[in-house]
DNA sequence: GATAACGTTGGTCACGATAACAACACCAAA
DNA sequence: TTTGGTGTTGTTATCGTGACCAACGTTATC
C-alpha cells in the first residue's frame, strides 16, 4: 500500500480508502489508484485489515462430511447469501464426531469469525463453552435442540419421522421396518430412529424391526447391506424407512437384485429429498427438510444480528420438512 | 495474551510461545499458561499471528460447486492431508464460470493463502496473472493444461473418453451417442465430449450424434431429458456415453421408464467412479478419476513445496483414470 | 467579507501477535 | 574458578492496515 502511495503522490490512508466502498475518496483519485495497484500487481491485504479494524469477514461453519449433497446445499445457499454482504465461510468438517467438532471449533475461533453455524444440537461441554464464551452469534441447525446455545434454524428429525409413519400406516402397512441410526456419531439418524420407535408405539405397533446400518456416512452400499438382513431375518417386514434416501436408493436395489417388488413385496421410504428418489424408478417416497432454506434462513439471520448493534434474543426458527410422496410406497394391491 | 501473561506472572513472549507446538518453553510454564488461558477463555488469536508471522496457514481452494461428490472427495482428501500439518482450506466456488472464478481468486488472494489450488485448467487473462503475480505455489487439478500456470494434479479428460469409446467398439457398438460438453462453463465436459468426437473419428465412426445437456451441474434429471431426445430423434443409437455417471443414470432411469432394455436395446457409460454407478441395476461402465488421490497428490505437493525453500521447479502429476466396466455395456447377445 | 459547513486528504498510532536479539540461571567440563 | 553450552525468559520493534483527529481548499450562508 506505501508502494502504489508513492506511485500515486497520495498517502498510505487515501490508498486505503480507495478500497474500501463507502470511504470518502473523489472518484478520479479513487480510479487512478485502483489502476496504478492493479498495474503494479498490489493485492489488498486482508489480514491486516482485520486486525485493524476487529472484523474478519468470515463466518465459521462445520459439516459433519463435505461429501453429503444435503449440507452442501445448505452451505451453498448459505455461502451465496453472505458472499452478497461481503462475508466469507470458513468451513470444516466434523466427521460425525463431537470430540472432532470441539477440536474444529476451537481452531475455527481463532480466526476470529463474527459468528459461527454448527450443525447438530449435540456437543462436547467444552464445545458448548467455546461457543458461549466465544461473543459471537452461535447458530445451531439441522436440529431443534432441547437447551440452544444460541440461535438455532432446524427441524425436529423424530416428528418428520411420525409423518412418515403415519403415510405408511395410512397405506395399510403395518410390519414397518427402520435401517440406521444405530450408532451415536450420527445424532440425526439416532433421532430418527428414535422418532420411528416413538410413533410406531404411538400406533401401537412393534418397533423392534431396527437394522443398524454401521458409522455415518451411511451411503447406498450399507443400504443395500441392510435391506438383504432385513429380507433375510424378518421376510414378512412389509415396509422400511431408511435414514436416508442413499440408504433407501441402496436398498431399493438389493431388492431388484432379489427380485422383490417394491412397493408391492417390500415399501421403502427414505429421507433427504436428494435427487436420486425423484428420478429412480420406483420415485422414493422421502422428506424435504428444505435444506438450502435451512442456509439461507440462518444466513438472514446471521446478517441481521451482525446489522444490529444491541444483543438481541435468542430466536428458533423451525422448518418444516415435507414429505413427498414416491411410487415405492404406493397402496399394494 | 497480555491478561493471561499478567495472571501467570511471565512476559508476553512466553505465553506466545507456549502456544506454539516446538517452541522453547518449560513444561511447567506451558502446562499453567495454557491451564490459565484456558480458565480465561482466552482463545489465540491467529489473525494477528498471520500478520506478523506473514503465514496465513490457509491453502485456497477452488471448485466449481461443492455440490458435486468427485470435487468434494478431492477437497476432502486434499484438507484431511493439510490439517495434519496444521494447514487449514479455505473454499470457495465458481459455478462453472471463469468470471466468476475470477472474482474468487482475488477474493482468496486477499486472505493471503500460502498455496492456490484452482480446478481446471482454463482461465480469464487476468486470473493468470494474479496466480502468476501472487508469488506463491499454484497447482491446477483435474485437467492437463497446455499452458499450465504452475504444478499440475490431473487428466487427460479428452483420452478417457477414448478409451470408453474403444470399449465400446470392442464390444461391438458402432453407433455410440454423446450426452453434454454442449456448454462452455463446463470445460472438463466439454473436454470430454472433444475426446468422444476423436476417438469416433479414429475409430472412423460417426461422431454426430450429439445431444445437449444444458448448463452445468449437469445432474440426473438432465441425463434423462437428454436420453429421452436421443430416444426419439435418434432410435437407431446403440449405446451413449454420458458426461458423467449422475446422467447416465438419469438417461438410465429414463430407458427404463420406457421400456428399453439396457443394455440389450443401449448400451450406457459415464464418467466419475459415482457410487451410484456401483450399485444401480444394471451397474453402469464408468471412468474412475481416483478424485481422492488427486485431493492427496495436491496435498503432498503442496506440503513439500512449502517446505523448500528455495523455487523449485513446476511439476506435472498424471492421474491414470481406470475404467471400471459395469453391466450397462454388456456386450448384446 | 466573515463564518460555518462540507468533501477530501494526511499524520499518528494501535490492533495482537512474533522475529530477532539479549540476558539470565544452571550445569558440566576444563 | 573459569568457560562455554544449554535451556528458558524478557525486551524491542514491527507486520499492513484502519480509527481517529487535524487540516486543507472550496462553497454556501448570512
Amino acid at each position: 500500500m506505501k508502494d502504489v502511495a508513492k506511485a500515486t503522490g497520495v498517502s498510505v490512508m487515501t490508498v486505503s480508502r480507495a478500497f474500501k466502498r463507502d470511504a470518502s475518496v473523489s472518484a478520479d483519485t479513487r480510479d487512478l489508484i485502483r489502476k496504478t495497484a492493479e498495474e503494479m500487481g498490489y493485492v489488498f491485504d486482508t489480514t491486516a485489515s482485520n486486525l485493524r479494524s476487529q472484523r474478519s469477514g468470515f463466518i465459521a461453519v462445520t459439516i459433519p462430511s463435505i461429501n453429503n449433497a444435503n449440507f452442501a446445499d445448505t452451505v451453498g445457499a448459505l455461502s451465496e447469501r453472505l458472499a452478497e454482504v461481503g462475508l466469507q465461510v470458513l468451513l470444516g468438517y466434523t466427521n460425525y464426531d463431537i470430540q472432532q467438532e470441539e477440536h474444529l471449533v476451537e481452531q475455527l475461533l481463532r480466526r476470529r469469525p463474527e459468528a459461527i453455524v454448527v450443525t447438530g444440537g449435540r456437543h462436547t461441554v467444552r464445545t458448548r463453552r467455546l461457543l458461549s464464551n466465544a461473543g459471537i452469534p452461535v447458530v445451531e441447525t439441522w436440529d431443534l435442540p432441547e437447551t440452544p446455545i444460541g440461535h438455532v434454524v432446524g427441524f425436529s428429525n423424530a416428528a418428520t419421522m411420525l409423518a412418515l409413519v403415519d403415510h405408511l400406516v395410512n397405506q395399510g402397512f403395518t410390519r414397518i421396518a427402520f435401517i440406521g441410526g444405530d450408532t451415536g456419531g450420527d445424532t440425526r439418524g439416532a433421532d430418527r430412529r428414535r422418532g420411528y420407535i416413538a410413533a410406531m408405539q404411538q400406533h401401537k405397533l412393534d418397533a423392534s424391526r431396527l437394522v443398524g446400518a454401521g458409522q455415518p456416512p451411511i451411503s447406498m452400499c450399507e443400504g443395500a447391506v441392510a435391506m438383504g438382513k432385513l429380507l433375510d431375518q424378518m421376510p414378512d417386514t412389509e415396509a422400511v424407512i431408511c435414514v436416508s434416501d442413499l440408504s433407501a436408493f441402496g436398498a431399493l436395489t438389493e431388492c431388484m437384485r432379489r427380485g422383490v417388488s417394491v412397493p408391492d413385496q417390500m415399501a421403502i421410504a427414505g429421507f433427504g429429498a436428494y435427487e436420486i428418489a425423484a428420478i429412480s424408478v420406483p420415485t422414493i417416497t422421502t422428506v424435504n427438510p428444505f435444506p438450502r432454506d435451512i442456509g439461507r434462513q440462518t444466513a438472514e439471520l446471521i446478517i441481521s444480528e451482525l446489522a444490529s448493534d444491541s444483543q438481541t434474543t435468542e430466536k428458533v426458527i423451525e422448518i418444516k420438512p415435507q414429505v413427498t410422496l414416491g411410487q415405492s410406497t404406493a397402496k399394494p394391491r
